[in-house]
DNA sequence: AGAAAAGTGATACTAAGTATCATCTTCGTC
DNA sequence: GACGAAGATGATACTTAGTATCACTTTTCT
């Protein structure tokens, strides 16, 4: 009794807060899911609800679109484990620097995923609605990555413009490498094509100009 | 006769260009304007379709969803724009710093066109769809200003990842001064903070490194 | 001039996305 | 521990976005 009173109290996110976020992680990894296999037009969010065990409607409540849902499932996590990556890296590194050194510790296991990247970015591109909301999801990247890499500016002050423009030019790299690795068929090194994008990047204070 | 064949002959385009880029343009336009009086939601694709005088499946021809015709007939125009200036500012700057006094040009009478900023902002706000599909938008912008730019870069080499990294950062600085300037509630200097972002912007060769 | 190619619109259909409401679960307070 | 408030869920019904097909018209090319 007392113990579950000290657990409750303990815990951090309530019983309700846990299960939302259960819930919508599991509608995301089936929506991917199926995606991948079946093709997004061919997955009906009907489909989606029913074997991720929700109603339609909580499915909308959850996400704003199919291909939201879908893009989450597929690399919904990524920016986290991304802006963890960042928080660990050297932490002399500057904020450009650090976000080379992050990816190039993801890039570390990359051939092992290989084929997952080429099949999110194929369905990423599979239609322009897919292709839009991937983009939506991109801005969510974005912030988590500012937030993570902020802390590097060593004299950050009120509404400065640099973490936002970072976190937006990682994306871009990211987004462009990603692209091209496509176009040559999947086949070349995605992780240096990122780098060969990333070290164009630079920032500079206004006023040091 | 012999005119109409000179006159036929000399038309850069033929009519069916012609006519294409007309009702495109025709559909965008009404699309936005609906958008404006309406909101996006109340917006049909039957009303704009029948507005802008074609069919319905004329109208998806055109366009993969009405959020991409509201977002064209808005600032579809813009990209283009920002190109043309690009290209006309002094051409001994730097392709950042052109981009930068393309920016400074096109701030000059901003004032003058400061609602239909604000119309525009808060209707790619409106819903996460119609925000999707600016992004989509924006990322045929970033293309548009890489072209412009390109040949500013001296020692440009083939592959080369700087023209499309500027062009993404370009319209990073306008997608977050936009937002930031929305989120103060319009009534800031949207120039003056899309310079703030762009100041933050530099590039370097890889291999200046 | 006439065939080929491309664009258009009508129709019909599927499924995405919205709104409402009754029901159930979690939370805070007594 | 009980209870009322607040929030989450699912069923239902509805609107409209987006797709597919086909007969018809316009443009282009030879």
């Amino acid at each position: 009794m007392i113990l579950s009173i000290i657990f409750v109290t303990m815990t951090v996110q309530g019983v309700r807060e846990r299960k939302k976020g259960a819930t919508r992680a599991r509608i995301a990894d089936v929506a991917a899911r199926l995606a991948v296999e079946h093709g997004i037009a061919a997955t009906t969010v009907d489909e989606i609800a029913a074997e991720a065990e929700v109603g339609r409607a909580t499915f909308f409540r959850y996400f704003d679109s199919k291909e939201l849902a879908v893009a989450h499932g597929l690399s919904g996590a990524g920016a986290y484990v991304l802006a963890g990556v960042l928080r660990e890296v050297d932490p002399r590194l500057g904020p450009a620097d650090a976000v080379r050194a992050a990816y190039a510790e993801l890039g570390r296991d990359f051939a092992r995923h290989r084929a997952m990247f080429y099949e999110q970015a194929m369905l990423s591109r599979s239609s322009p609605a897919m292709f839009a909301w991937t983009l939506h999801l991109y801005v969510d990247w974005e912030t988590a990555i500012a937030d993570a890499v902020a802390p590097r500016f060593a004299d950050l002050r009120d509404g400065d413009p640099r973490p936002r423009m970072l976190g937006a030019m990682t994306m871009a790299a990211a987004r462009l490498a990603w692209g091209e690795w496509l176009d040559d068929g999947g086949t070349g090194d995605l992780p240096a094509l990122t780098q060969k994008y990333l070290a164009t990047l630079d920032l500079r204070l206004p006023d040091d100009r």
